[in-house]
DNA sequence: TCGTTGCGAAACTAGAGCGTATCGAAACAG
DNA sequence: CTGTTTCGATACGCTCTAGTTTCGCAACGA
C-alpha cells in the first residue's frame, strides 16, 4: 500500500479546477444555443468571450464542442411539474404552464431548437435528448391522459397521439404565434383559456 | 422616335440571362435554407455549387443574400387551400392537411425556420415574411372559424386566438413529435383523426 | 520552498467564405 | 461577320473563426 491509496479518491496534484468557470461556462453554452438556434453557430469562441473565460479553460473539460452541449443540456433537468393528486383539469394547467413557460425562456428553447434542427446533422445527439427529456414528458402526458380517461374526466374514445400533441402543440404555437412572453413568461391568463378550449373542443356541446 | 423604341421592351444587347439557371438558384437557395435551418449558414458558394452555377451568375442577379433568399421565398406563394363552399368541418380538413403537408416538406419549412429563428437578427425580412405569407394565413383561419360561428357548426364562445393557435400548433407539433412524414407527407388519416379531436376536444360529451 | 496543475490572454496556423476579376466559350442583335 | 453580354470556372485578396500552443501568473499538496 502506498500513501496514494485508491482509497483516497485521487486528489491530483496541483491547482483545482475552478468550479465557477465551470458553471459560467455552462450558463454561456445554454444562453448562446438558446439565441443561435443552432449548434454550427455556436462557436466556442463565443462562449469563452460570455463565460469570461480563456479557450483553454474549456477544451481542457471538453474536448468537442458536441460533449460540451450533451453536458451543459444535461443541467438542464426538465423538471416536470408535480402530476398527482390534484384534477386531472389541474394537472393538464401545471402541464401547459411548465410547456408555455419554457416555450418562453430562452434556456427552454435550447431544447426545442436542437431537438428539431439539429436531426439530420447531429441525429445521436438528438436522440440522446429525446430520450432524456423529451420522452420522459410524453410519457409523463400520457400518463395523464389515461388517468383522465379512467376517472371519466376526459372522453374514454380519446385518440392519445393526437391528443398529446395537440395539448403540447397549442400552448407552443400560442406563444410563438403571438410573440407572448419575450418576457419570460406568457400572459397568466393563457392558461386557463387553453385549457378551457382543450377540454372543450371547437365543436358546441 | 427612334428604332429602339419604348414601346418595344428594350431588349438588351448581348446573351440573354438564362432562365434555367436562374431557377436553379432559387431551387438550391430554397433547399439549403430548408436543410441549414439559418440563414447565416446558407452560403453564396454552397448555392452556387448546389446549383451548378458560377458564383458570377448569382452576384449579378442579386447583390446580396438577403435579396436572394427574399426572391427565393416569393416563389413559395403559399397556396391556400379553397375554403369557401364546403362545410367548415371540410374547409378546416383541407386547411390541416396544408399545414400537415408543409411542416413535412422541406420547402415549407423554409418559412417556419426562417420566421421562428431569425427574428433577432433579420427583423425585417421576418416581417415581411409575416405579412406575405403567415398574415394570409391566419387571417383564412379567423374567417373560417368566424363563419364556423355564424353557422352553428362551432361554438359561439369561442375563444379566437387560442382556437386558431390549437388549429394549426396541434397538426405542426404531431408532425414534429412523431416524425411523421419525413417522406414528404404524413399518414393520410391524421387529418381526419386530427379534426375530429379539435372539433370534439377532451372532455366528454 | 518546490513541483504540479489550472488560469486567462495572446499568438499562431489552417480553413471557409466573401466579393471581385479574369478567362475562353456561347448566345444573342444587327 | 462584329459587338455585346452571359455563361461556368477559376483564382485572388481579404476577413473571420476554429482549435492549438505558448506564456506568465495563481493555487494547490508536499
Amino acid at each position: 500500500m502506498t500513501t496514494t491509496d485508491e482509497t483516497r479518491p485521487a486528489r491530483p496534484a496541483g491547482r483545482p479546477r475552478s468550479a465557477k468557470a465551470e458553471r459560467a461556462i455552462i450558463e454561456a453554452t445554454l444562453d448562446l444555443i438558446g439565441e443561435r438556434a443552432s449548434l454550427s453557430e455556436l462557436s466556442i469562441e463565443a462562449v469563452a468571450a460570455r463565460a469570461g473565460v480563456g479557450k483553454t479553460t474549456i477544451y481542457r473539460r471538453w474536448s468537442s464542442k458536441e460533449d460540451l452541449v450533451v453536458d451543459a443540456l444535461a443541467t438542464l433537468k426538465a423538471p416536470l411539474p408535480p402530476l398527482e393528486g390534484r384534477s386531472v383539469r389541474a394537472d393538464l394547467a401545471a402541464y401547459l404552464e411548465v410547456v408555455g413557460r419554457e416555450a418562453c425562456d430562452v434556456r427552454g428553447r435550447c431544447v426545442m431548437n436542437i431537438a428539431m434542427n439539429e436531426t439530420d446533422r447531429h441525429p445521436q445527439l438528438v436522440e440522446r435528448i429525446r430520450q432524456a427529456v423529451i420522452r420522459p414528458r410524453q410519457e409523463a402526458l400520457r400518463a395523464l391522459l389515461l388517468r383522465g380517461i379512467e376517472t371519466g374526466e376526459l372522453r374514454p374514445d380519446l385518440d392519445l397521439p393526437v391528443a398529446m400533441a395537440a395539448v403540447v402543440g397549442s400552448m407552443i404555437w400560442y406563444v410563438k404565434s403571438t410573440g407572448s412572453g419575450e418576457g419570460g413568461e406568457p400572459a397568466e391568463d393563457v392558461v386557463e383559456r387553453m385549457v378551457d378550449h382543450l377540454m372543450a373542443g371547437l365543436a358546441p356541446r
